[in-house]
DNA sequence: CGCCCTTTTGAGGCATTTCAAACATTGTGG
DNA sequence: CCACAATGTTTGAAATGCCTCAAAAGGGCG
């Protein structure tokens, strides 16, 4: 429908062209042949140092945003103070979704290193998707991807212990960098110990303690915010073993 | 735009006149005066029993499904066997969101009493999306509402005590229940001990203990299942004590 | 070089799990 | 309608995984 009217739409994706994630975002809704190549007035910010928010808890909506670099936290806080990383995101991953239920945010984002993100009014966001129903599609399909891993945060903090959370991390990690082409073994963490033990609900210590017998145990080599993961088969093995409370269903 | 469209599409709202419910429902997203009187299409399961499944984890994505009566639990299991229960539905909620990614639902979804839903095949709603673009934005709305719960679910398990997990559940039935209308200190729980126990992931002799203790220091009054609170005060300051875990944010 | 923050390592404590057993409730077939 | 089995709930005592506290070691950065 009305393809021809997307043209009146140009900051979706203005600088989709030269961007090497598009295939993973919700870009990949619009035809290339239909994008225009008008750059205006899709804001792609200049780099976020490690530490920038994106947005706040209880800031309003205004955009919704796509990592193009980069990798950003998402958290949440409670009124006591107390803070849980949600979800650590990575590029062509949207973010800011769970504003669109009371025009708010609902967590908070911030960036993890250097980092650019394009920022998509949400507005435009909504115009450009009532033209091109593909877009709504592509949309609900991001928000039910972020649904799904949720739940696995939920499994992972409800029924494994703190080992088996630390070995499906590093293979949720491991399982980012492949799919985007990068070296399933050998990467950076953007995160610090702090931040990884937050968002396995574990100590501090306890991440410590994890990296270094798994190191021991030849698992992994470690340095710093270096890993190699040595043997993904022993990493998957540890993954597995559940503490399995209160299971009932036949 | 194209309101008499609609008519082309009765499912969606074919029984939403007669509903008590459809102002908590997607439903709400067509006008009352446009839903059409036909009542043909639009799949309202007759009763399903406590243990019936609306779908399980795997199946092919056909309908979402919105309750209309009794109430619902949603779990995924892992490779292992074991589960984790991740959301309890009422009245007037989206299930099956999760199956959107994939074309196949990643939970499943069984009822806890005697539960009525609307099945509406997924198609269908896309197809009367197009037409009314509210939909969307309510179909979107309800996807982050539930994204929202699930962040909150992982702050629950990640950063509170059995205790504080137990209060915020007590509260979260509570609120649910007044939502609708319904008694906010005294109603029937349709979980049993254990179910309550896997979506705080604790052990269900901790919840009979809690249950016992929160009887017996005269916050609760508890039969069976039904539960009577009496200071939703004290309730309210049991949930909010917090372990906070590597909390890091400045 | 010296300060600060992150990471590591050790020892002890505690909340919660596990295990075990009694008790209550529901459902079933005779 | 009752016995009996199966399931769900409660309670107690012991075990344990992980946290807390403390303090040292390691890098990063002005």
């Amino acid at each position: 429908m009305a393809d021809n009217n997307i043209i009146s739409f140009p900051p979706l994706n203005a600088t989709c062209a030269n961007c090497r994630w598009s295939r993973f975002c919700v870009a990949r809704a619009l035809e290339p042949e239909t994008r225009p190549q008008a750059a205006k007035n899709l804001v792609c910010s200049g780099p976020l140092r490690r530490g920038a928010h994106l947005f706040r808890q209880g800031d309003e909506l205004k955009s919704l945003y796509i990592v193009r670099s980069g990798s950003v936290k998402a958290y949440i806080d409670n009124e006591d103070g107390c803070e849980q990383t949600v979800a650590f995101h990575f590029p062509g991953d949207l973010l800011g979704f769970d504003a669109i239920a009371g025009d708010m945010h609902q967590s908070s984002a911030v960036a993890l290193e250097t980092t650019a993100v394009c920022s998509i009014p949400y507005a435009r966001l909504t115009a450009v998707a009532s033209e091109v129903p593909a877009l709504w599609n592509e949309l609900m399909r991001s928000a039910a991807t972020q649904l799904i891993a949720k739940q696995s945060h939920a499994l992972l903090l409800g029924q494994k212990s703190a080992q088996a959370r630390f070995a499906t991390f590093l293979l949720f990690i491991s399982n980012r960098f492949a799919a985007r082409g990068c070296s399933r073994t050998e990467f950076n963490l953007s995160m610090s110990r702090q931040e990884i033990a937050n968002y396995l609900a574990v100590a501090v210590e306890t991440i410590s303690r994890l990296f270094t017998d798994l190191q021991r145990r030849g698992v992994l080599e470690v340095d710093r915010r270096f890993v190699r993961i040595l043997s993904l088969d022993a990493l998957n093995e540890l993954a597995h073993d559940g503490r399995s409370l209160g299971v009932s269903n036949a």
